[in-house]
DNA sequence: TCCTATAATTGGTCATACCATTAGTCCACT
DNA sequence: AGTGGACTAATGGTATGACCAATTATAGGA
């Protein structure tokens, strides 16, 4: 190999920032049980020195981790590691590597007792305009890909829960979209499943419009039901391929 | 004033990091609408002129806030703060920032909806080494003083999420208990509170050790309620002085 | 008028020095 | 033997100043 630029073997120059990547190996150790709860973590000029990075760039990393509460600093003692159960993330990429294929289905157990409830508390509370936004947004094109039925699909039930009307609602649901959207692309590759979505929005849609909480509740759980049985051929599906 | 160590005019000293401070101050400043979603904070220079710090604090700051997505950073471009849908945090500090009275009012709303159903879970699933610690837990001294209590309710709570054997479930908790601590001493104020939580506190834990999850389901519904009715007649209270 | 080369702005990283807190060590004094 | 205090080492917190990298603004030329 001579001649990189001319055998078309190019490679993506690595734009992550150096912090980011420290923070993500010093997640990956801490999850491997290198450095297991309660255990301190090497110093920072020790990791600035291991890593070959600046101890500045080492300390935004172990920032951010403080940030999430994985860990705890204190000066002159040190940085530990905190208790999973302390753990304040749900950023997609730590539950993955904490928890694997099962982060999904954890998360759709929890959509399952929280979102029905939502879709009640929807149908209560939106307003004509409200109403006019969700039909648009619930609309789903006959033609459409499965990369944009995936963003549909997380505005609608985003959206859904804005007209709840609760921030905590809002904020717990954005964050758990996140994580969701890792694999709602693929929850879409199934046969029929697009097009049982397109039913199960309009269905939830109508309640809501018709505030009707009860029929907004069941036909949510529907929905849902739908996208995991989605989601287990699909799981299936690939373990056996 | 000629000797403070004799008037015993102590003042306490702030050990409070210099970029917490700084990212307190911004996250003041967003919130109050100075720096809108949308525009640009100073740039990282400017900020730590201003402030009579160094940029390094001002870029933990900043990178604190980063984490929370409260505001997205690019380099050559700037800092822009995003639209609140997109915040991921529920630190107490930010939510009473932005909600004042009423984040308590939406977390309650939110608990109504979620523990009930985590309750029922907790029914099905509990095992019968996780039966005696969650008695241990839910017993609460006849004798006891608030701020105890307030700690064993927490403790309690959680433990039942960590019973339903969910980490999704467990996180979100986790991050709400913490925002319901501020709130939570001044709850059992109330004259009979701690009485009536004491009294739930049993029911539900009989429930979940019988595994009948319909039962707990309904009594942590009573005990929401219950808590929510000492914090209404709290804030009324607390208005009418 | 439009495009381009250049400069200015702004975040990202580094090296180094020094301050502040904590924990351990050792020794003198009781 | 034990108590207290001075000293030291380790570790995180802050500050400077410099330079790199991406972006935007600007001036100049076709």
């Amino acid at each position: 190999m001579n001649s990189p630029l001319l055998t078309g073997s190019f490679k993506t120059v690595d734009r992550t920032k150096v912090s980011d990547q420290i923070s993500a190996q010093l997640l990956k150790r801490i999850v491997s049980g290198e450095y297991a709860p309660g255990t301190k973590l090497p110093s920072e000029r020790e990791i600035a020195e291991l890593t070959g990075v600046s101890r500045v760039a080492v300390r935004e990393a172990i920032g951010s981790l403080v940030t999430r509460s994985i860990v705890s600093v204190k000066q002159g003692r040190g940085t530990i590691v905190n208790p999973i159960d302390e753990w304040k993330t749900l950023d997609p990429t730590t539950m993955l590597l904490i928890y694997g294929e099962n982060a999904i289905l954890h998360l759709m157990e929890f959509r399952m007792l929280l979102e029905p409830e939502i879709a009640a508390l929807a149908a209560e509370r939106i307003t004509s305009e409200e109403i006019e936004e969700l039909r648009k947004i619930s609309e789903l094109p006959e033609d459409d890909i499965i990369n944009q039925h995936a963003q549909r699909d997380t505005a609608f039930h985003l959206h859904i829960t804005r007209v709840s009307d609760n921030p905590v609602l809002l904020m717990v649901m954005t964050s758990v979209q996140d994580l969701m959207n890792f694999n709602r692309r693929q929850a879409f590759i199934v046969p029929g499943a697009l097009a049982q979505a397109r039913y199960w929005h309009r269905k939830i849609f109508e309640a809501i419009a018709d505030h009707d909480s009860q029929a907004a509740r069941q036909a949510m759980i529907a929905h849902l039901n739908q996208v995991l049985d989605a989601l287990d051929i699909e799981i299936n599906t690939r373990y056996k391929s």
